[in-house]
DNA sequence: CATGTATTGACAATCATTCTCAATAACTCT
DNA sequence: AGAGTTATTGAGAATGATTGTCAATACATG
């Protein structure tokens, strides 16, 4: 298994401690660990990743539904009634995922139109616009290669 | 209460039965009521809506799984443990999303630069792309009236 | 470093979702 | 159109994800 960092980004615990919140060993962990994974993680396969450290499961629920909150992760629907989350830069809502192993990449923002598109879109249906995600999906070079 | 169509357009049939499914009278009506909500909503909600007509609970999450399967309709997760669906057009999957009624409104894809984006996309992370959705979210204009 | 309070872990409680199965209704073939 | 084959259905049971509860603990502030 890959090594697991401790210490979430800076940024992130700027955030947090924004707004009031405070920075627990917990949520460090649990922050590093979902970053750290780069896919979609259901609450359970974060809390199996965790294993050794003592972190209640319920408090992996609770820092994910916090992360959201926040806009740090990204929460999905799947088959199966379990809930995913992606670790999210703060203002960076720009993936691609692959179909098939579930691995996430984020894409530069420079990349994407939508800031401007957001005008056009405010114009045409009046709604006063604060964000927008672009997601791509397909295959990634290693699922394309097994086939 | 607004008026409830019974028949699904017939592109949704169409795409249906060249999956190999039956289009029962059930399927019908949750697809129409999905369709005319206009919004997310949760198996539960349909099932209210569609109070009267005996549509059992488990056919409605049966119908939901498999227009998300076929691309008809948008799975999306929230707080409270419950998966939300949108009606979805089959290829349309750009949205404007009110984040205070839920409202939703679909945007001409002309609009989306996507599918070129989706290319230098390829370029730079070897995937293989094969959709992609843009989605922006922000206040309807009633809900802008209402502050 | 003492104090006030948010947060935690463990377990119980809740509720969304899936499973099971006999009964029914779509489609196919004639 | 009618019979046969088989997917689909509704009801309720079973499963399992998520949230609530509460005493104990750890963070931040002065």
């Amino acid at each position: 298994m890959a090594q697991l960092t401790t210490t979430p980004a800076t940024d992130d615990a700027a955030r947090l401690q924004a707004h009031g919140y405070r920075l627990t060993e917990p949520r460090r962990t649990i922050i590093a660990a979902l970053r750290d994974a780069g896919r979609f993680c259901t609450a359970s396969q974060l809390y199996e990743r965790l294993h050794g450290r003592t972190v209640g499961l319920a408090s992996v629920y609770r820092t994910l539904e916090l992360l959201a909150e926040l806009g740090l992760a990204e929460r999905r629907a799947e088959t199966g009634g379990e809930a995913s989350f992606l670790y999210c830069s703060p203002r960076q809502h720009h993936h691609v995922v692959c179909t098939s192993c579930g691995a996430v990449r984020e894409i530069d923002t420079a990349f994407c139109p939508g800031d401007e598109l957001a005008h056009d879109v405010e114009r045409q249906t009046g709604f006063t616009i604060a964000r927008h995600t672009l997601d791509f999906y397909g295959l990634c070079a290693a699922c394309q290669a097994v086939g």
